[in-house]
DNA sequence: TCAGGATATAGATGGCTGTCAATATGTTGG
DNA sequence: CCAACATATTGACAGCCATCTATATCCTGA
């Protein structure tokens, strides 16, 4: 999961999606990035693996979202590393 | 900083560093591990220049604890990714 | 059914990096 | 001051991976 993130171009990737509110068509990720398609269509393929993001087609397009249930196992994998009076910070 | 935790072995090293309740040694960590001690040194520096872990020297030894200001970038970085109402779940 | 477009896959490649052996650096006890 | 030890640095190398081009697959409108 960590090493989904590790890369910075896959990171930015997951930010953009992170922060739609809605689901995000795989065209307007290869929009806004400087690397072809495939680069992208492998990056969504690695975050997908990760758990980190789902994918749902609507004809032709993909739509892109961010995967709940991997943040929440990221956050508590972080959780798990503070010490209890750290984690409790807000 | 999540370069740094990318690496399982590395990952390892950082969860057991952070499972401690004291400093630990450098030499307690090339113990645990099948890696070799300058790779184990490599690593340290890694984690080190990433502010994941801070480094003490007492005599010869070596020293390492977890950074708590690293951990704290590192959860509000994942925070700000999340949905608020997800974020807002404990 | 076909052409065109959106996305995925395959294969190749250059650069990055985790690892090791060898060595350097720094510290302490005698 | 020296020997022994803990840790760090250096240099080399193999495997991984981000990226590209080329191509395949899948869908839709006409």
């Amino acid at each position: 999961m960590h090493k989904a993130l590790s890369d910075s171009t896959r990171f930015e990737i997951f930010r953009l999606v992170a922060a739609q509110s809605a689901p995000i068509c795989a065209c307007d990720i290869v929009d806004r990035f400087q690397v072809s398609q495939p680069t992208i269509s492998h990056h969504m393929k690695v975050l997908r693996d990760a758990g980190l993001i789902t994918v749902s087609r609507r004809g032709v397009w993909a739509y892109y979202a961010v995967d709940p249930r991997g943040l929440e196992v990221l956050r508590d994998t972080i959780n798990a590393l503070m010490p209890v009076q750290l984690a409790a910070t807000r």
